[in-house]
DNA sequence: CTCCACACTTACCGATTGGTAGGTAGCTTA
DNA sequence: TAAGCTACCTACCAATCGGTAAGTGTGGAG
């Protein structure tokens, strides 16, 4: 009973690196199996198919996210939104795993099923974002839109600095950190005011 | 000869589709030529292997990529980003598949291959933002990281429109591109113009 | 008419895929 | 102590994977 030694929290943990890596298609049953030391039918024991799997490492994920943001608490909206962008920029660079596997959630997103795991986590920043001043003149759009393009400079940077690095040196994906991290904070202060 | 019959060029443009809807490891020898219509060997003859075909998708995809900068091209360097980028967020909403193409490639990009085919892309843009009487004081790795925020933000509202439709309504989409727009334009002056 | 390269084809291969069937060791409860 | 649950295991399966081998038909050049 123990949460340390559940096996089921320690194959999700697992299964979620993988398939940041190398995405659904691309992690099999017998590798994340290999990876945990185990055999596929004790994944398959918990899990029942690979999709169920897949389906509970992003609601892991999903419940980390929005935990991120209640960590940045602030009683200043303002500054609970500075906050959590700049603790989320830098979670990409000691945990690339989560960018990358919302970008490959995205990715592979069917429309035509409704599950759509991350909700809770957007609309928790989408809330926070209509307490500043600026927001509270805003639609839910407008406010979705803008938080879209903040989050979408965070995960492009992140899961772009890999091939920057290679092409530019390190030090261009360093400066595109620090760069973002300005932008981030001006970005808020601009949304935060009524622009 | 005639290249409107040159099956190598339809295969690529088939792959492409498919590739990005599904990933590499998604798509299968087998479902690329049944959407050809040809058998798995007709795709082999050309390419020889999986690898090969899809190192031939990219390398078209950044042909196509590179032409559309040249397309957007204007005697003012500044007035040659902003066509750019308005055209290149319209292309995201007509044939979203190259966006994804991309970030499936920065996704899967290995770091130890250090074949990068988008790289002329991006050094294409970096030299003609650098041409612009802000970019003349600005580094390449800052030129880079300027604008690898802005492709970011393209390509993350390309790629969670279709979820974000589903989660918020095509309205709440529409003014994340509409929105776009407008910042874009914004960041291109605020960059060409030294801050 | 012959040759031959091109653009495919069918037939097949071993390896790997996700998934099923059925058993078992060990702990807990009655 | 017997029953039952948890957390696995081995053994196995059909389907599919990327890829090979060996032709086939067609159209143009000599």
């Amino acid at each position: 009973m123990a949460k340390n030694t559940d096996p089921r929290a320690a194959y999700i943990a697992i299964s979620e690196v993988m398939f940041a890596a190398d995405g659904y298609h691309g992690t099999s049953l017998a590798a994340l199996a290999a990876k945990a030391g185990v055999s596929k039918q004790a994944l398959l024991h918990f899990f029942g198919k690979k999709e169920t799997l897949y389906a509970a490492v992003l609601e892991s994920l999903a419940d980390r996210l929005i935990a991120q943001v209640q960590a940045a608490y602030d009683p200043d909206p303002r500054t609970h939104l500075k906050k959590y962008f700049l603790e989320f920029l830098q979670s990409t660079r000691t945990n690339p795993a989560d960018v990358r596997l919302v970008v490959r959630a995205l990715l592979d997103s069917d429309p035509a099923a409704r599950k759509w795991p991350l909700k809770p986590y957007l609309d928790a920043l989408c809330a926070i974002a209509r307490q500043t001043p600026g927001g509270q003149n805003a639609t839910v759009g407008e406010t979705m839109a803008w938080l879209s393009q903040m989050i979408g400079m965070v995960q492009y940077v992140s899961i772009s600095a890999t091939a920057v690095s290679g092409m530019y040196g390190h030090e261009t994906s360093a400066h595109m950190f620090s760069n973002l991290e300005h932008r981030l904070t001006n970005a808020v202060d601009e949304f935060a005011t009524g622009r």
